[in-house]
DNA sequence: GCGGTACTTGAACGATCGTTCAATAACAAC
DNA sequence: GTTGTTATTGAACGATCGTTCAAGTACCGC
């Protein structure tokens, strides 16, 4: 999973992937069937993990915006804590395989909207406590924070500074605590 | 340069490219020393058209939050004009070949730069003007909305549906407006 | 026409790609 | 200790990769 993180599917060559595994080719062809099928349980992996985290952090007990606050906080905390400045790999990989393969995409989409669904209900449990801006819509809310990941983790390849970083997503978040 | 765009770097062979261009390998090899320096040409050539979109928009004669707004509109515009969701060239670029190669990213965030660039002088005009929202720093709220174009150019990857961007730009821009 | 420069052709190169498989080693149960 | 199952090995396959180049064609001024 980390050689497809870091290099992409088709950059990231069988050979890497036995190096790194220290198994022969025949052993990885005897666990899986083929390198896209490594791929497919590489995202799943990734996606698993993913799952965890927003979890973790928009489903616990804090009021429902500080949950959105410290998303993006360890958002940028491990975006900081990455130096090889990695990413996503359901966005690198959204990016680079797009229409073509439509497995793949579908696995990598399904993931993603499962986070957008979490900010969703955050977000109209705000509105229900009154604590969202007035005539917020939750749904499209979520869909700007989910633009607002996708972005960040583009803007960090540009320019990996945290202190920018930060500012973008204060920024961000405003519009949602206005 | 359109090769490139729809398959990215890595993905696009020389024989892709003989087909798409009918030119034979020696002939390609006689305009170009080689597949990286072809690439490199279809960024430069990529670039240059972005830079003449921006100047056109980001430039007119509309004051200044309008032509944010008319930026965004044409964004989305052409997004929806292109079925095949190619995206944006540098973006794609940029996850794709990220810091392995230094030449083709230093290309490609000196175009995102510029980009920027006039973001913040439009946005410092507005502020002059008197027509930014009181407290908010140019050069901040320029980065907010590089990092909208990239989580627009990704989200529509995810669900290419013109309402939901529109609603996202609406909300991102309200951040400008407030 | 002729000679010379510029461009095109397409076969071929070595390297690497993803994948397979017969041979070998390791380990389990009895 | 023998047997049967399971996992590992690493050479080899055909395909494709990016690149080269000698041979051939087109086009120019004279």
């Amino acid at each position: 999973m980390l050689l497809f993180w870091r290099r992409g599917y088709h950059k990231t060559s069988v050979r890497d992937l036995t190096e790194a595994t220290r198994l022969q080719p025949g052993s990885l062809y005897g666990a899986f069937d083929n390198k896209r099928s490594l791929f497919l349980h590489s995202l799943d992996y990734y996606a698993d993990e993913l799952k965890r985290f927003v979890d973790a952090v928009l489903h616990s007990d804090e009021p429902p915006l500080v949950r959105i606050h410290l998303f993006f906080e360890h958002l940028l905390d491990e975006t900081a804590a990455d130096p090889e400045g990695k990413g996503c790999l359901l966005v690198n990989t959204l990016l680079e395989v797009h229409a073509e393969d439509e497995e793949i995409n579908q696995r990598v989409i399904q993931a993603l909207e499962y986070v957008e669904k979490c900010f969703c209900q955050v977000l109209t449990e705000a509105l229900e406590r009154g604590e969202l801006a007035s005539g917020k819509d939750p749904s499209t809310l979520a869909r700007l924070l989910m633009t607002g990941i996708f972005g960040l983790r583009v803007y960090n390849k540009m320019h990996p500074q945290r202190e920018e970083l930060d500012d973008i997503v204060d920024s961000l978040l405003s519009v949602v605590n206005a």
